[in-house]
DNA sequence: CGACCAATTGAAGAATTCTTCAAGTCATCT
DNA sequence: AGATGACTTGAAGAATTCTTCAATTGGTCG
């Protein structure tokens, strides 16, 4: 019996619940990368990057092959580009919205004076 | 100074990795609902219901409006129904590459008998 | 082989998030 | 006003997740 498709997508969207993870996706949609060359701009210890990869290999969200003494990482599926996409239109719409919020109450400010 | 974007995106994430908000969430796709309804969709008690309608409130992704003695929720935005098409692309495509794999394991054992 | 770099793992304590229950608010009905 | 129904809130303990550090594995080089 399959885990509900609603529970499935918690636990999907857990996963990418994390600056660090999401960091490493955002890097990763440009190709597959080096653990080293993740570890160069994500600015990280490298024994928590590690814990965090582990959580995005365990997830197969991510997969890693090794090549000679370094390991690289790739993302399992390009798709998440269009997650990435969609959840960056909907941040700006509700940061944009807000800040228009915003300026309606200082607005309303100025006119109390 | 603005919180660095994928933090905003990780915090956003999380907020989503949760069973019950996900099926509040994809029943409000539907249109504005009252708790109500949403109590009758979603096998959970009103108390822990309120504080997960709570969570996606103070994060701005829903917004509640009282209508006489009912309270009526709503997406603040209608990209949400984007992102959720997109999750469910990469879950079922995830899935689906983890059966192919899981065949193909299968077959490897029954050629070693 | 021994030293060293790259990356991972295990484990423990700290921090966050969940669940639950009792109490509270707000509107409606009699 | 008092009682009831619809939700929400606060708070405490349980459960998860994070961070960090020491130990470990795999590979390369002298």
């Amino acid at each position: 019996m399959p885990v509900p498709l609603y529970q499935a997508k918690a636990e999907f969207f857990r996963i990418l619940g994390h600056p660090v993870r999401i960091r490493v996706l955002e890097l990763l949609q440009g190709g597959p990368m080096p653990v080293r060359d993740l570890l160069a701009e994500i600015d990280v210890e490298p024994s928590s990057l590690s814990q965090q990869l582990a959580v995005l290999r365990r997830a197969g969200i991510v997969s890693a092959t090794r090549e000679g003494s370094t390991v690289v990482y790739e993302l399992s599926t390009s798709d998440i580009a269009d997650l990435m996409r969609a959840a960056r239109r909907i941040l700006t719409e509700m940061i944009t919205s807000r800040e228009g919020l915003l300026a309606e109450l200082k607005a309303a400010e100025e006119e109390d004076r």
